[in-house]
DNA sequence: CCCAAGTCCTGGTTGC
DNA sequence: TGCAACCAGGACTTGG
């Protein structure tokens, strides 16, 4: 599922694929995904703006457009965006080099019509601007699909103007990236009796970690999920401080975790899955001191932990 | 039928 | 005793 190195995945990739480009139309919406804004809103703002930038604070993703519009998606549970580009006047659609649609070249259909898969969500079409075409010495200005797909419908559309959506604002630092260390964490855990796992997963102290990056983190800190979070001592919040963003930072490296169905913008997936040292490896022998993972179920999450090496 | 899981929401508990 | 912070668990979603 994406967490944040997922996440930050997608967000490279779009800012390659999407910055400067100007939203032509919305061909599809799903009406259940969007978040305190409605589908005639979308379909009467969205169009004209160009994208300024491509941002990410936690899970979310945020386009940041142009007269202070701001398009704030969230992938959810299964959520994957997808860009595809038509060269020139419609020749051709090509996606990528690898996984869906890998490394062919196909015939250019109507609007809508080569992204028919059950789960697509929404569609919007962007192009590159005769003028802005020029400045860059491309022939043709070519529009681009981006597409949005969620079998669960876990994900989240929100367009809102003067600034990015109000929910962004109640995440805490970005676990990666953000200006946080060893005393913010004590200072938010002290006195706290839940789960040290529970705690990983909200949003609102670190942004970023999920259910699977949480288990590894825990695993490389030999850290008990279910250690109360205010019994950790000073040692112990800098093995775990130092864990987070260098597990994370792994993450980013392979291009994320693909153990469910992560793929990139091209359909790609990711490698991280390869290097999972607790999170669905119960039963297995531990890779630190041979012990079998258990498997519990914490804060309502399950969670793959070694009873031998992790407290 | 149960499970997967991110976020929001609710209702009960704890402790100052 | 009052009240806010805290914590657990359910709703939502749909395919395996």
């Amino acid at each position: 599922m994406p967490e944040l190195p997922e996440v930050e995945t997608v967000r490279r990739q779009l800012g390659q694929s999407l910055l400067g480009l100007r939203f032509v139309s919305v061909e599809r919406i799903e009406p259940a995904m969007l978040l305190d804004c409605t589908p005639e809103q979308i379909r009467a703002e969205l169009p004209g703006r160009v994208v300024e930038e491509v941002a990410r604070k936690g899970k979310f993703l945020v386009l940041v457009l142009t007269e202070d519009a701001y398009l704030t998606l969230h992938l959810g549970m299964t959520g994957h965006l997808l860009v595809a580009r038509e060269l020139g006047s419609g020749a051709a659609v090509q996606r990528g080099t690898g996984g869906i649609g890998a490394g062919r070249t196909e015939k250019s259909q109507p609007a809508g019509a080569e992204v028919s898969d059950p789960h697509s969500r929404f569609l919007f079409s962007l192009r590159l601007s005769a003028d802005e075409a020029a400045d860059r010495h491309e022939q043709a200005a070519p529009s681009v699909w981006l597409e949005f797909r969620d079998m669960r419908k876990f994900g989240r559309v929100q367009l809102s103007f003067g600034s990015p959506a109000p929910r962004l604002a109640r995440l805490g630092p970005d676990a990666w990236k953000g200006a946080w260390d060893i005393d913010y964490l004590r200072v938010r855990f002290v006195g706290r009796r839940a789960p040290l796992k529970a705690l990983l997963l909200d949003q609102s102290i670190l942004a970023g970690i999920g259910n699977i990056y949480a288990d590894e983190i825990l695993w490389a800190a030999q850290l008990s999920p279910l250690r109360l979070a205010g019994t950790l001592t000073l040692e112990e919040l800098s093995r775990l401080a130092s864990e987070i963003p260098r597990r994370l930072e792994e993450g980013v490296r392979l291009l994320g975790c693909s153990i469910s169905d992560f793929v990139d913008t091209d359909g790609r997936a990711g490698g991280f899955q390869g290097t999972l040292k607790a999170y669905g490896r119960q039963g297995q022998t531990c890779g630190r001191c041979g012990q079998t993972i258990v498997r519990v179920i914490v804060a309502g999450r399950g969670t793959a932990f070694c009873p031998g090496c992790q407290f």
